[in-house]
DNA sequence: CCGAATCCTATATGATACTG
DNA sequence: CAGTATCATATAGGATTCGG
């Protein structure tokens, strides 16, 4: 879920976990971060990766992203069209972040690697 | 937003960044979390440092937070009622996940560390 | 003091169809 | 290929009230 950005925050000396929390929350984003810090990707290259994510759901995933300052879009005007999305230098300082999420959730959560679906 | 136990997730080799996100999100498990690592804490106590939380919503999220595993509840039989929250062995473990969302936090959002609102 | 029970609303997510 | 546009639904979060 992502929320409206500059809703006010609680604030407390724990404040700036939710605040960063609540950018990178959203179904999908953390996965999707995940595999631009590999490398620049198009559209469906990212679809690809994320087998049951709709198109309109990697769309206004990548948009807020966008508009977060984490991703950058790349349009070529071509037919047919391509876009490709790269994380900026702001979307590159979030990888200790999100790698601190996946190594916790690889070593404490059972899932398994299958085609496209996996179980908590 | 917390979302259902066991419901199927994406699988992608970053799958476990969700996994792990959708354990801690929620509006408040961060900073409750991030409170709870600083020790035991009964509920008034970590009232007033969310000072804009429910209780309603203060009782919800230590509830996900115990179910998963992560939060003790201790009851204490008196009149009036005494309740403590302590992390278990596997919350302790979340400590690097939280602090890296709180570093990023700090380093990356500007708020104001004020009585109890903050924008982002 | 620490809740539970209700009721309510916003919004995140999804299904589906259409398009330059 | 990479989107919009529409419609529908679930659920997260909140306000309020009551209780042991």
């Amino acid at each position: 879920m992502t929320r409206i950005r500059h809703k006010s925050l609680e604030c407390s000396p724990g404040c700036a976990v939710e605040a960063t929390l609540q950018l990178i929350d959203g179904k999908w984003k953390g996965v999707i971060l995940y595999h631009l810090f590999q490398g620049t990707l198009r559209f469906n290259e990212i679809r690809k990766r994320l087998p049951n994510i709709t198109q309109r759901m990697l769309t206004t995933q990548l948009r807020e992203l966008e508009r977060d300052g984490f991703v950058l879009r790349t349009v070529y005007p071509e037919v047919p069209p391509k876009v490709e999305y790269s994380l900026t230098s702001r979307g590159q300082t979030l990888e200790p972040v999100i790698m601190a999420l996946k190594k916790w959730g690889d070593e404490h959560t059972q899932f398994q690697h299958g085609h496209d679906v996996c179980v908590e």
